[in-house]
RNA sequence: GGGGCCGUUGUCUAGCUUGGUUAGGAUGCUAGCCUGGGGUGCUAGUGGUCGUGAGUUCAAAUCUCACCGGCCCCA
């Protein structure tokens, strides 16, 4: 193999899915499963895929949203009791028809989604007004047959997930939830992935089947497609009618509950893949790395080594005691060549680097993988590495947003918009709010409405189409 | 939905057009030595259901068909 082959050998930039299918599966993050659209996860992309687990779980908790399981299959009779609902979902949705050689009578789905199931407990299991808000989350997979253009943690037939389902007694307090679920999801995604979004809600033929109105987040990615990054959707009454999810209220008059439903999945690890990745390999932010700090010693001879690698313990130590991530990389068979392209192909976040130079003025050398940008720590300030990751995921969340900031492309006339969507990004115009205009708009160009943002500026104008007045800016693009 | 490309050891690949020794190389891996501040060098060893199945043939990695898997382009 030629030295270029050991590594990533496609540029991001020009040819961004090759590069982005080689660091998945260079860094070890994922690899291909037997099944087509199947995806197995590694160590290091499991270990991700938990810290956002954990992050999560935690802020979720805190809402009194409590974690439970359901199964894996879905009966077709209650996966088709929302009609629409079940209209959307029925092309990806996998079949159990056989148990050995018999065959099932009511064939049975493999979760595409669990509305459906969720709620038809919930209907047994609130009665009275003091059985509201139920709030319940589930860490699972979802199935959806994924035929063509299938990627690692973007388009994959199984994917982990989080689904939420609550329910309340009135419209207010389900919408603020949705609310306050999004808020979740777009701090979490911005502060811990360092991943900038837009957040508003989706167009009447974007939204969730079955939902009232579904809201979203949205990034874009480096090749200038967007990626929804998750949804929380107000589901109305529209589930709880057919499910007869109902209750007494306080004057023992019966009522249909509120209900809201929310997801996010692993194709964060995707999309921070795509943010944040070089030529080089992975770049990981502190707060998700599985590895934050990764300490090489250089050494020429058997006495440096014993100090240099003292040294190492020493440093590990004291990050170990302040909670850090660290690895000391020992592996004697390798040049500290080899290793620093190592760990930067993997994306450690941070490299200290201890060698008899180091030593002798008492220091080492810190190098960014973010910007591969160097530095001399003294020993004695080993105990500043913690605000240096702080600073490295500030930093990297600052220049995600700014490279966002940039993709947003204003745009007023169609022959404009036209030429803009052909280089990418979020083209942000008016829109009347007419299906028709958005399903021309899609078939002639292959964008489609990705969010219309909450921040809009409340200013009209012509709708980029139609030139019909229009009273809000909605974000096009082609998406993932 | 339409079109195209590809599959040989852990990885990258030669061989396929024109069927014919033991499928060749690099890298990896193992052992030993040499090295060491950006992917070291030498020596020896190790590693293959040629994606799967069927067909054609005296003979298939090579030709034919189907299937499985991966990738790209267009809608």
């Amino acid at each position: 193999m030629s030295k270029e082959d050991v590594g990533i050998t496609a540029s991001k930039k020009d040819d961004f899915s090759e590069w982005y299918t080689q660091v998945v599966l260079k860094a070890k993050l994922a690899d291909y499963a037997p099944v087509k659209g199947f995806i197995v996860l590694r160590p290091d992309g499991y270990s991700i895929w938990e810290s956002i687990v954990k992050t999560l779980d935690a802020k979720f908790a805190k809402r009194g949203i409590r974690n439970g399981f359901l199964p894996v299959l879905i009966p077709e009779s209650l996966l088709r009791k929302e009609k629409k609902h079940f209209a959307g979902l029925n092309p990806e949705v996998f079949w159990v028809t056989h148990s050995g050689d018999n065959e099932i009578g009511d064939k049975l789905a493999l979760r595409p989604t669990s509305e459906t199931l969720a709620y038809s407990l919930y209907s047994k299991w609130i009665n009275s007004w003091r059985d509201l808000p139920l709030k319940m989350n589930f860490w699972n997979t979802a199935l959806r047959a994924e035929i063509k253009g299938t990627k690692p943690f973007l388009r994959t037939s199984e994917f982990l997930w989080q689904e939420g389902h609550t329910v309340h007694a009135t419209q207010e307090e389900a919408e603020k939830e949705v609310m306050a679920i999004l808020d979740i999801y777009k701090k979490t995604v911005e502060d811990d992935l360092a991943i900038p979004v837009l957040t508003g809600k989706k167009s009447e033929s974007e939204k969730f089947v079955g939902a009232v109105y579904t809201t979203t987040m949205e990034s874009i990615m480096p090749d200038g497609k967007a990626l929804q990054m998750g949804t929380s959707h107000f589901l109305g009454q529209n589930f709880s009618k057919p499910f007869e999810v109902k209750y007494s209220d306080k004057n023992n008059v019966e009522n249909f509950a509120w209900q809201t439903s929310w997801g996010v999945s692993w194709r964060w690890i995707g999309a921070m893949i795509m943010t944040h990745g070089d030529d080089k390999g992975l770049v990981l932010p502190p707060k998700v790395a599985p590895i934050q700090v990764v300490i090489v010693p250089i050494y020429y001879n058997e006495k440096d080594e014993q100090t240099v690698l003292q040294k190492t313990k020493e440093i590990q130590k004291s990050l170990q005691e302040q909670n850090i991530r660290v690895f000391v990389d020992e592996r004697k068979e390798l040049t500290p060549g080899y290793k620093f392209n190592d760990w930067e192909l993997k994306g450690v976040p941070l490299r200290v680097e201890v060698g008899p130079k180091d030593i002798e003025k008492q220091k080492v050398v810190l190098v960014k993988r973010y910007n591969k940008e160097k530095q001399d720590l003294s020993f004695f300030d080993i105990s500043k590495i913690q605000n240096v990751l702080d600073d490295i995921q500030k930093e990297m969340l600052a220049a995600a947003r700014k490279i966002l900031d940039e993709m947003i492309i204003d745009v007023s006339d169609y022959s404009q918009f036209k030429s803009a969507i052909e280089k990418g990004g979020f083209l942000r115009s008016f829109w009347c709010g007419k299906e028709q205009c958005e399903e021309k708009i899609k078939e002639e160009t292959g964008a489609d409405i990705r969010v219309i943002p909450f921040d809009a500026d409340d200013s009209s104008g012509k709708c980029v189409y139609c030139s019909n007045q229009s009273e809000s800016k909605v974000i096009f693009a082609h998406g993932y």
